[in-house]
DNA sequence: AGTTCAACTGCAAGCGATTTCGGATTGTGC
DNA sequence: GCACAATCCGAAATCGCTTGCAGTTGAACT
């Protein structure tokens, strides 16, 4: 066996002189041919599962590092069953508040060595759809995905067979998918009973399209509030434009029972309130009080200060993660997943009517 | 040859029964079995690319879909020499700057059926080097990234090989990358310039770190209108974090010669600033004016609506990342890398002085 | 009718890693 | 010294797909 290496007869094209390592990539087998060992051998080394002698893992460390050998990570994953990869699928990545959950995603993936593939859906089930077998494909280990419009969605468990999958933000209708939320509708709620201490009995909720999950949610986190507090609860409105809203706002406020309080679904009905107001010359809290869910960057030096429902994007995404990678870990698929719903701050500024100087927060 | 397929007694192991495709995902040539066909037919179906008899491509779509498979995107990346994947290394997705950036690259992969592995580098030169070298070993077709530090950098050409690569919003030391800019200096110094003509003699620049290209290139703008304007430029002051600022401008403040104008280096800075300014009870413009680089969502709705310097985020992602499709296209390493300068808008809001009720904009 | 050519299809050989299995080389106890 | 186990290592087989070539067919040509 030890001079077999020098019979080029018995070579089958398999083991065929490849080209001088030039320009190719070392693989393997260049490695181990220069440390003269094995390819399992080197395998092993690095690894570093199995014992190997250190006298050969030092000749072959020594080849890896003249050869600066790199291994394929698209052959190890394509051999082995782990691609050490997660799919993160979200809407935009535009949006401040998706960005941030993004952030903690790969920030996690990254303290376990995984990558982390990503996407946006744009809201649209279908690109949805087709982003995830997209991931599939490629042999994800696992899916974080922040669903879009909850009624059509496609994203079941049939389409994701063994692969580990957790929904965030927003929940899916598939019982066995993980899914990690915010106190939607307690966070509401409680900023509208906040409002109603402040004395106001004619709070409008002006929101985006309702068939989104959170939207929804926090429609009917102010509409309990209103009920409960035994007011009319129906100044509910639509605002998907910035001139819908103006237009929405000029008409509602000089109704004759204009409302005294707004809150707002999130951050981008804020601007679009806060444009429609600033163009109707009225003022806050003194002509109208203001809330708005989503906290956002600047939202201390805007005039006034906002009063805002805080929701812990990134640890929600940092939970969301977490959770994949305990499922990837157990490799088990459960018949029901969990459903974490993570606690929100309403912070305290003064558009809502707030006298304090600095920013008070209730969790 | 019609009835080989019938005569398990020609098996070589390879060709030995697996699973009764019950729990394994189907391959390829389960499709090939089913449709009496050879995988490389099914291959070719796949691709497209070469042409089959209307009839067989039939039976083989038939296949596919009766058995439900979905190619191993893992097999096909390894085998074949592309992977199509690109990489984006990024400093933070928190920031609703950088993040915009990202979605203009997720974006355009997208459309041109990449996928895109994202990862964070928290500016940090090392942490950037190995993500870099993970990226690598996955075999990405090419990379965007935004480089760290621009003095530390280990992304050079000998690092990357010959696959591609593009950074954007600040430049690599290595000539032979490709890279896609903003007109930072240019742009911070045509709103000094307006700061100037406002009246201001003593106008300060507070920025982040100069030892991040972008900051420091509006720095040098900064310092080329005032010394066009014959004025003294030396009242750069660096604001890493919050309480330095807020204690560097109530001493500048107070100071006689208080600066009566202020541009800020980014968001951030801004963020500060206005927290500083509000601290110390100050009204912008009267008793400042101000001026900050970067536009934000709600610049319009702080108080007063800020002028800034508006960069084309989403439009230099998408310009990076198109430059990176050509480069993969073409399939050349080139000596030296193109270098693209995209404009910036100047928006007029009302913190430097100007009285118009609705943002004017210079471009 | 024999030949050429084009279109279509299949076989075999890997891509670069890991897993299985077994062989070689020690070390150990008697 | 010899049997036996433990340890270390290597050859071959694969993972699912595509590239190179060769083979088959039928139609078009001379």
């Amino acid at each position: 066996m030890s001079e077999v290496n020098g019979t080029p007869l018995l070579n089958r094209s398999k083991q065929r002189d490849r080209m001088p390592a030039a320009h190719r990539k070392p693989t393997m087998s260049d490695v181990a041919r220069l440390a003269g060992v094995g390819t399992m051998t080197v395998s092993r080394v690095l690894s570093g599962a199995v014992r190997v002698s250190a006298d050969t893992a030092q000749r072959v460390q020594t080849a890896i590092e003249q050869l600066k050998y790199r291994p394929n990570e698209l052959a190890r994953a394509f051999r082995g069953q782990r691609s050490h990869s997660i799919g993160l699928i979200i809407p935009y990545l535009y949006d401040p508040f998706f960005a941030n959950c993004a952030h903690a995603v790969t920030t996690v993936a990254r303290e376990r060595g995984y990558s982390v593939i990503i996407t946006t859906s744009a809201e649209d089930p279908e690109t949805e759809f087709t982003e995830a077998e997209h991931m599939l494909e490629r042999h994800v280990d696992g899916m974080v995905v922040i669903p879009s419009r909850f009624r059509q969605t496609r994203l079941t468990r049939s389409l994701f067979g063994k692969t580990p999958v957790v929904a965030f933000d927003r929940p899916v209708q598939d019982p066995s998918l993980d899914v990690v939320l915010v106190q939607n509708t307690a966070g509401a709620r409680r900023i509208v009973e906040h409002l109603i201490e402040h004395g106001h009995k004619r709070v409008a909720y002006m929101g985006l399209s309702r068939s989104l999950f959170t939207i929804n949610a926090r429609f009917l986190g102010y509409r309990r509030a209103m009920q409960e507090a035994g007011l009319r609860s129906d100044a509910a409105f639509d605002c998907n434009t910035e001139e819908d809203t103006r237009r929405l706002l000029k008409e509602k406020m000089s109704g004759k029972d204009a409302p005294t309080a707004i809150l707002t679904s999130n951050t981008l009905a804020t601007r679009y309130v806060l444009s429609a107001i600033s163009h109707l010359g009225l003022r806050i809290p003194s002509d109208v009080a203001f809330a708005g869910f989503d906290d956002f960057d600047m939202a201390e030096f805007t005039a006034p200060p906002l009063t805002v429902v805080r929701q812990p994007a990134q640890e929600m995404g940092r939970v969301a993660t977490s959770l994949l990678f305990d499922r990837i870990a157990r490799g088990e698929t459960p018949q029901t997943g969990n459903r974490i719903v993570l606690p929100v701050e309403i912070v305290l500024r003064r558009s809502c009517g707030c006298k304090h100087r600095n920013p008070v927060i209730m969790s």
